[in-house]
DNA sequence: CTGAAAGCGCTAACAG
DNA sequence: CTGTTAGCGCTTTCAG
């Protein structure tokens, strides 16, 4: 059994008050007495009880972790620096996954851990910003990468109407006049997919092009077979081929790269390929990829940052006084040999 | 502020005892009182208060999943798979990363969450068995991939020496000869990569070829980098070039995969690759990876089974009466593009 | 079948 | 500077 800090007291003898004040720092305590206590909190081994201390301060110390996929590359990483962000201010992450359905959303919000953790952080595919936010009750909420007409809550993105042009001007700017867009999401409630289609269509007007409907590819969800089945269904509609694609995630590109070498279609000499989220596989892919590169840790370092703000803050809750924040992260396009200008072959490393 | 079982008894005019049953069904309550007890449920949208509940009952429903880091394919998928195994059992998953040091995994061991949880699964880089079970103290505890001579925990692992062994043996079966190994890691206290090591030199010796050290190249990582890294060395090391490579896990080999192409080494014509792990990455790259595939949703639910069997038991710590267990998962080998015997070059797609 | 009350381990208000 | 104690919300023993 787990001594208390009772038995510590007893131990010390002394108060529970004091050995409370000598684990927390909380009052000053005489030297001598400290040190007595602190040996007895040694060789009793003592830790405090989470569920009792949490019971008392009405908060866990927990934070959840909503995403379609933990095993993702994109959510991985994210997962990852959210957990080590989380980590320095001394809170704990639970994950959990959604696999982008809407009752699995709901059912994460409200059902399973709300009551239990601090915050939220979430990445909806399924339910819109109103419908989160009505799941999540008074349970303080981050968004990431969703778009909230209303602003109900607090969102952490990158500007992905930006990005998405940036990435298809570069398209233009090597010379590429037909090109694709593999990953728009019809079904999904969740903006970012209409958003870099919007880039996407920009940017082909700036330069004078048409969006042809007939290059603009939805898909069930953003994974590689999604994206190889896309890319098969592009080559296959007969017409002109498509001299470049832009791809709304990596692990789509990774997919459309597949497809194109069965295909006997060169990349970049044939079709030049841009992605999204600057995945390590795309680093090390065979041709390796040009991506938009979103600024993960600060992504995951603002989302704490919002949350901090609401639970340590008298009126934060969701509901409460504090104002719901629109937060842009930056980010680049990464320029790899997939989209690089037909001169020096595939062959080689990338910069 | 959130309604407790006081409340809705007040509301409903009972005591909280027969609100208490109601909700946990524990005892039986007449229709009239459970009906009018239930709408009161409702209308104040009561949620039962972990923290108390814990406190009651000694037990959190979270158990802690420490490995060392998240984003990594492998660790990715398992822990996707581990999550989703939680669930059914009504668990919730704590994840931590080591980033394979020590006294990262010292410290979630003992001092950040073993408080919290009710039990422990770990993928141990750095400790060895014995040291880790006793930074875990009396929480229950159960070992991914790790060699414990002396049984001190519960193992969830593939039977390494067998796997590599039929991974060099495939190599050999077609008809590669300097077969070299990347992926020895002589500083972790894991046993894993030893095991690999040694059937991998098992199943040179069975085919009448001697292990080379030259060929037998560590790595300070599993990383796609180090990968690619090991392989420059091997082949700056001047000498005949390997034909083969049999990589510790799937990402070695795709950064090996990615210096051979930097190098003009074609694979498989001039070097068949295998790895290990079967990510998702090895399926689409380029060409796609032969590898050696663990069974990974039943590594997570056995892990489970074991917790349960302690957790759930009265003698179940990890000090306790239920003896360790070690349990091996199957697992088997996926033959794809990178091993095939040069006949029809890196066209076309993997069956 | 239901009510009253103890107590899980901790913190903090109140005394001394 | 330190001891005493109430009470966080819940389960459960003991009565009725």
């Amino acid at each position: 059994m787990r001594s208390s800090l009772k038995d510590v007291a007893a131990r010390a003898g002394v108060s529970v008050r004091t050995v409370s004040n000598v684990v927390n720092g909380s009052a000053s305590v005489s030297e001598k007495t400290r040190v007595r206590v602190q040996q007895a909190l040694d060789e009793l081994g003592y830790r405090p009880n989470l569920a009792a201390r949490s019971l008392r301060a009405g908060r866990t110390g927990l934070i959840g972790l909503v995403i379609p996929e933990i095993h993702s590359p994109y959510f991985g990483e994210l997962a990852g620096l959210l957990v080590e962000a989380a980590q320095r201010r001394s809170w704990t992450v639970i994950i959990d996954q959604t696999h982008g359905r809407a009752d699995e959303e709901r059912r994460l919000l409200k059902g399973t851990h709300a009551p239990i953790v601090d915050g939220l952080i979430i990445s909806p595919w399924a339910l819109d910003a109103s419908e989160l936010s009505k799941e999540a009750g008074s349970t303080p909420m981050v968004l990431l990468g969703e778009r909230d007409p209303r602003q109900v809550a607090d969102h952490v993105a990158v500007d992905n109407v930006l990005a998405a042009d940036e990435a298809t001007r570069h398209l233009v700017e090597t010379g590429r006049r037909r090109i694709a867009a593999i990953g728009p999401q019809p079904e999904l409630r969740n903006g970012t997919a209409e958003q870099r289609l919007t880039g996407y269509r920009q940017a082909l007007r700036r330069a004078g092009l048409t969006p042809d409907p007939v290059l603009e590819v939805p898909v069930p969800t953003l994974h590689r077979t999604a994206g190889a089945r896309a890319m098969e269904e592009l080559l296959d509609r007969g017409g002109p081929a498509p001299d470049a694609v832009f791809a709304f995630s990596d692990e789509l590109a990774l997919g459309i790269m597949r497809t194109a070498r069965d295909r006997g279609v060169r990349v970049p000499e044939d079709l030049a390929v841009v992605g999204f989220d600057d995945i390590e596989d795309g680093r090390f892919s065979n041709p390796s990829l040009t991506t938009v590169s979103p600024d993960k840790a600060q992504i995951a370092e603002r989302a704490l940052q919002c949350l901090a703000d609401r639970v340590y803050s008298p009126g934060g809750g969701l509901k409460g006084t504090v104002p719901p924040q629109r937060i842009t992260v930056p980010h680049r396009l990464v320029v790899r040999e997939s989209s690089r200008p037909a001169e020096g072959g595939s062959r080689g490393a990338g910069s």
